[in-house]
DNA sequence: TTAACACATGAAGATATATTCATATGTTTT
DNA sequence: AAAACATATGAATATATCTTCATGTGTTAA
């Protein structure tokens, strides 16, 4: 029975972290991810935006320790690491396909 | 393995819900109501927001089906129903306390 | 029925967010 | 070193979002 409220500062953390899900193209990008390592053009391709809004995202969701970069080469690879972030999200899909 | 992206459509869906959990103040009452039913003036004294915000927030939360209101007298009382979106915020609570 | 209270709602202003464009950085190949 | 490619970033614009203010609606009590 927690039937205290969350203080501001967490509660904002908790907001920000659903807030780095809260948008058309990350979630597209986040169920690619779901299925292993994309590197950044194969995304834009993917979700249908440029590069550089990719960029802009994946920037996001690497401050946020939600993806993890790989450099190889010329490329860099995101995926996803965390499993409970995973699971997460997992559970944000079968909601909404729960109708 | 859902290698798979998805649809725009979906993808749309999936941020919604979780851009009803974006901001300080919906986690803020969110975290109330796991600890019960609450009606607006208590939330409003709780999150330390004004009434007409509640309210507007609660307009929101209502639609997406992630709180029922009931209304007894002059007062509308609100709380959680759906026991996945209740795990689903609590993931979400955990997740940022395990630091 | 009028007053008082609780809540809802529309409009407006302030702030945040996503995307694009131009350009910068980093890497490989020639 | 220069060119070509992949990615990152800053600035600018467009759009979305949150809050407040004023007022509307619903309910109870006088």
């Amino acid at each position: 029975m927690p039937s205290k409220i969350l203080d501001e500062h967490s509660a904002a953390h908790v907001a920000e972290l659903f807030r780095a899900f809260s948008d058309t193209s990350r979630v597209q990008i986040m169920s690619v991810l779901l299925g292993g390592e994309k590197n950044v053009s194969v995304l834009a391709d993917l979700v249908g935006i440029s590069q550089s809004a990719v960029s802009h995202h994946m920037r996001g969701l690497r401050q946020m320790k939600l993806v993890v970069a790989r450099r190889e080469g010329k490329e860099v690879y995101y995926s996803l690491v965390d499993p409970h972030i995973i699971t997460l999200f997992q559970q944000g899909i079968r909601h909404v396909q729960e109708e």
